[in-house]
DNA sequence: TCTACTTTGTTGTCAATGACTACATTGGCA
DNA sequence: TGCCAATGTAGTCATTGACAACAAAGTAGA
């Protein structure tokens, strides 16, 4: 045999790299913990040391993809002059990578949704809407869009985008392309924001 | 023994309502055929009598889910006068529901973004949004909403509450109660397409 | 009524899986 | 050098989904 040496060394990421692959090309129930030890050479107990079950490299594979997508949001946040430019960007962003990685994104939130899911998992996937709560505040100083709570506002803009990312990961907007969808939901939203909701509708 | 009858006689209608049930209790991962099967009290192979394969019964259970959901929306949609007041109801139905079974959603959404998902779920998981189109181009042509392509704004509104839906259903709304991010939503979103979005942010 | 045929349910079996345990090898550290 | 925790291996077990052979119950026609 060629020498193997006993000690994989990165056995952890070559694991997690590899069960992403898996999660992308046959979901989460595609992926299994023997199979993945024979991709990677290696034991079917082994994974174990660095994976207590199944649902714990489940959530370390949640936790990367939402490490990733956040990483594209920052990025998204800071390209352009315009605010609604860059307002339109970020949702974009979101949108994108979720039509990037559909499989993964269903895990993402499945995790995330999980009752007994990690503090660190939920916090990371709660990073997204700190953005837009800044920039919504500063379109707002700047005197782009009328006045309105800041928090509930990005909350709007989230949930709305999170339905767009989702259903076009799932190939879900009909004959609709993912690039008409999110502008169509971001200048919607814009514009609301910037007429402004009648605090009357609000009993 | 008890004389048990040999033919169950409903085995398939108990077997869709314990599945719904355990969905509910452990999500679609804490099913399993041979568990079903000892539930109702019959033998381990008696379910692929009524159900080819596990995903069958899974499919069986979406569909269920959103004939239910789809009674629950078109109730709304008849509900109170004034045009705005019907929309926030039907917006509001939609995350009820969600919230009501959040496992369940996630079986009916996941089901129908399978690959080879049947005709018939998609077209009954895509009834909501035909009610949503109507009432937005009822409100265009009584002057309450600026002019605009209803199928896109009704695709718009759609994926906004999708999301609302799925985050409120996974209790991700942060401190925010669901009535809250409901009508600032569905507030934000009429807000919008009553001001119009000006043709020119399209490109 | 007798008889074939279909539907529904039972029993037995198989390969695959996740989880667990006991054991072996490695590399770092005192 | 020698100890020891970390890492990987090998073997085992119960559970599961799927399948096939068989049995019972209902059904329709001569």
């Amino acid at each position: 045999m060629t020498d193997q040496p006993y000690h994989h060394g990165k056995l952890r990421e070559a694991l997690l790299g590899r069960a992403m692959e898996t999660i992308e090309e046959a979901g989460v129930d595609g992926l299994s913990l023997r199979q993945l030890a024979r991709d990677v050479k290696v034991s079917h107990g082994a994974p174990a040391k660095h994976f207590r079950d199944k649902q714990a490299l489940v959530d370390a594979v949640a936790l990367a993809g939402f490490e990733s997508m956040n990483r594209r949001i920052l990025d998204a946040a800071q390209s352009g002059e315009d605010l609604r430019e860059r307002f339109v960007s970020v949702g974009k962003a979101y949108v994108d990578f979720a039509v990037d990685h559909p499989a993964l994104l269903t895990v993402m939130y499945s995790t995330k949704h999980h009752p007994d899911s990690s503090e660190e998992l939920r916090s990371t996937g709660a990073q997204g809407i700190h953005v837009a709560r800044a920039m919504i505040a500063e379109a707002q100083q700047a005197g782009v869009l009328a006045a309105g709570d800041p928090e509930t506002l990005a909350m709007v803009c989230f949930v709305s985008l999170h339905g767009t990312a989702l259903l076009a990961a799932g190939g879900q907007l009909d004959g609709n392309s993912v690039e008409y969808v999110v502008t169509a939901t971001t200048d919607t939203l814009w514009a609301g924001m910037a007429a402004g909701v009648p605090a009357a509708q609000l009993n």
